[in-house]
DNA sequence: ACGTGTTGGCTTTTT
DNA sequence: GCCAACACGT
């Protein structure tokens, strides 16, 4: 391979940074600087000029399709195949460790894999088994207290409770979860990391073997790392023996919440020997008008590591803000806004909206029904995480390991086999004394006859099912397992028996998993285990598709924490309010604030060519009509990059202090409505029009309605008719 | 054991 | 305002 191929193209600090001699490296890649490129090429020139076999190389990522992306960019580059290169996520190599070495690891060797759903209904179990009030202890907090640990790589007997009576019964909620899960063979999603860390940490020899073996790390997306993620790499990478690249974006910290550690960018510089730091400004996403406000923004904030992207690209548009009456006032300008980019030739692919949280894709999906313009909303509820799916894997699971409690609560009863609540409690009584798995503890009972009438017949049969099940499918095809599984375990009648679309998609999605395991190929390093249970690893890791992909073109909807790494030439940030965005949660903490404004920052770096901002002035949440002002983050950019888009072009206020809405009078007939006429609108019925701002098509109408009191509707998108 | 009324609670999300 | 989870009633 020609090597200057590997150079061509790239601009003198990309090149630098693919060309570097072996050494630790910090690559401070800013938002569209063509970082994966960057990666993709520093990986081909370490085979090609460092002669270092993809053997030998450790690529990191945070998500399956980063991975999976990546894989296939070098493939192509190399054109041959790299299957030798380590490359996925910190979970999905954590895992591939501990198959390897789940005797070392203190793991059966079918253990399996526990998502965050598994987890929290296994805390709720725990927490009735300890007698405790979910009022008092909420599931949802003590497994983010139990993962919170975890990602600092505490175990329970390192946790120092100040003898504080809720720390303490805090702790030993998570010993009981840890206990269940240890018993049942199940690892949580943090625990995968954890062991990994501890499989090094206490067998030196097994860590020595990957020091040699890895000779070149690289990681993507630094900034998102935890604290026990960046323990693992340090003590893979502290020797001197390899080199490590880290890739990331400070400014581009969107998930503190969950534990990952901007800080940790900082300490990369301090903990790994001679690092160099190399950034990537040079922007290829935007136009210098959208880089010069988004800059503007994360200006804003404190003890950024520094960086400042430019373009030699176009000054392209300003950046528009419209400021609605009300959220369907905003929908509807952004629909409008859409139409006519339709209209001037470009596909509705090219568009998305962002907004801040999902509750506000509803009033956005009514208003594009509303124009008949096709969306796709990312986000949601996964292929494997679907109630029908995780019951068949439940099923699943049984057959492969019966002593796996979580599997066995979720199928014991599912389809309803007459098992009730106090025979249950008698299984799990049983299973406790005995210090037993569920499974274990059936048997038990049935054999000592402990049970008797309709109990014991339900769960014999149980017992029966799965047996049979067990045999009946030992050996054949993956797909063959699943059929059965779903069939004979009456979940398919079960979801037949329901009726309506959602019983009808749920069987079909059923169906889809038995596709699912036709087409799954068990990968070449888990060729030790069964196709069952790497499947059943796959599924965990890899929760799949929101939505089987369409070719349909369509509006993109996401959130923008969903939108990171994505572009589109059209962006509109919807809700761009305070106490929206920045959330009202943010409670003016600095810490959260800033990293609300990192957030503004990656969505409006999104944005190729047009960037609107919008926001409304008055918006129903929870119930509620809340009053908001603009955004911060909007006063942040500069006047010269804004305009401020206005319906009626005699009415210019600056976007930085307006609150309060016009009442003025002037030109009302323009509406064509006049003042005490009877309107109706389909929601709220008939009213009499008050107050109006505006004028034709884009009039806003205030209305008096009996019963609902008096409230801002925009004609245009409300439909009042005259009458 | 299953179906209906009432209460509460509510960012962001990948693995 | 909406959904899910519980309580209660049949």
């Amino acid at each position: 391979m020609d090597v200057s191929l590997l150079l061509d193209d790239l601009n003198d600090k990309q090149r630098e940074a693919v060309a570097a001699p072996q050494t630790n490296m910090l690559v401070l890649a800013g938002a569209g600087s063509g970082k994966t490129r960057v990666l993709v090429h520093r990986i081909a020139w370490l085979m090609e000029v460092e002669n270092i076999a993809p053997f030998s190389i450790l690529a990191v990522t945070f998500t399956n399709k980063a991975a999976k992306e990546m894989r296939g960019r070098i493939e192509s580059l190399m054109k041959r195949s790299m299957h030798t290169m380590w490359m996925g996520t910190f979970h999905g190599l954590a895992h591939r460790l501990l198959r390897a070495h789940h005797a070392e690891a203190g793991l059966p060797e079918n253990f399996q894999i526990l998502d965050s759903d598994d987890q929290y209904r296994l805390i709720r179990r725990i927490l009735k088994a300890m007698n405790l009030d979910e009022k008092h202890w909420p599931p949802r907090q003590v497994q983010w207290y139990i993962n919170g640990n975890k990602d600092e790589g505490l175990r329970p007997q390192h946790i120092d409770t100040h003898n504080d009576h809720t720390q303490q019964k805090m702790r030993d909620i998570y010993a009981a979860y840890q206990e269940s899960c240890d018993r049942s063979g199940l690892v949580d999603f943090a625990e995968l990391l954890l062991r990994a860390h501890e499989l090094w940490a206490r067998n030196p020899e097994i860590l020595a073997h990957y020091q040699k073996r890895f000779r070149a790390v690289l990681v993507d997306e630094f900034q998102d790392t935890n604290n026990i993620q960046y323990a693992w790499l340090r003590m893979l990478c502290s020797t001197g023996d390899n080199t490590i690249m880290i890739v990331g974006d400070d400014d581009q910290s969107i998930y503190g919440w969950r534990g990952a550690n901007v800080d940790n960018i900082h300490k990369f510089l301090k903990d790994f020997p001679k690092p160099e730091t190399i950034r990537l400004e040079q922007n290829y996403r935007s136009t210098s008008t959208i880089l010069k406000a988004a800059n503007a923004v994360i200006d804003n904030n404190t003890g950024r590591l520094g960086k400042e992207l430019w373009t030699d690209g176009a000054e392209g548009e300003l950046v528009s803000v419209y400021a609605g009456f009300n959220e369907l006032d905003e929908a509807r300008f952004i629909v409008s806004q859409i139409k006519s980019w339709l209209q001037q030739g470009h596909p509705l692919t090219e568009s998305a909206i962002l907004y801040r949280n999902n509750a506000q894709s509803r009033v956005l999906e009514e208003a594009l029904l509303h124009e008949g313009l096709a969306y796709r909303i990312y986000g949601g509820l996964r292929f494997f995480e679907r109630q029908e799916i995780k019951d068949a894997l439940g099923y699943l699971r049984m057959i492969n390991h019966p002593h796996d409690d979580a599997a066995y609560e979720r199928v014991v009863n599912t389809p309803s086999r007459g098992m009730g609540e106090k025979t249950l409690s008698n299984i799990r009584e049983t299973a406790r004394a005995h210090n037993c798995s569920l499974w274990q503890a059936s048997n038990l009972l049935i054999a000592e006859g402990a049970l008797k009438g309709r109990a014991a017949n339900a769960l014999q049969s149980f017992i029966l099912l799965i047996t049979e099940l067990e045999q009946a499918t030992e050996g054949q095809p993956l797909e063959e397992q699943a059929d059965k599984a779903i069939r004979q375990s009456g979940l398919y009648a079960m979801y037949q028996a329901e009726k309506g679309e959602k019983a009808q998609a749920r069987l079909e999605n059923l169906e889809e998993l038995v596709t699912a395991c036709k087409q799954f190929v068990v990968p070449e390093e888990a060729d030790e285990m069964t196709p069952l249970s790497a499947f059943l690893a796959h599924a965990s890791l890899e929760a799949g598709e929101t939505q089987a992909d369409s070719d349909q073109d369509a509006v993109q909807m996401m959130t923008i924490h969903t939108a990171k790494g994505l572009e589109f030439p059209l962006v509109f940030m919807a809700g761009v309010e305070e106490g929206m965005f920045p959330s009202q949660m943010t409670n003016d903490e600095p810490g959260r604030m800033e990293e609300e404004r990192r957030l503004a920052y990656v969505g409006m770096t999104r944005a190729m060519k047009k960037l609107f901002i919008t926001y409304a002035e008055s918006r129903r949440l929870y119930g509620q009509d809340k009053y908001h002002t603009a955004s911060r983050f909007i006063r942040e950019i500069p006047a010269e990059c804004v305009e401020e888009v206005r319906l009626k072009s005699t009415v210019s206020r600056p976007v930085h202090n307006r609150f309060s809405r016009a009442t003025s009078h002037e030109s009302f007939e323009q509406t064509g409505f006049q003042l005490g006429q009877r309107v109706t609108h389909r929601k709220f019925g008939e009213g009499i029009v008050l107050n109006y701002e505006g004028s034709g098509d884009h009039a806003r109408v205030q209305v008096n309605f009996d019963e609902f009191g008096s409230k801002w509707l925009v004609l245009a998108y409300a439909k009042l008719q005259p009458t």
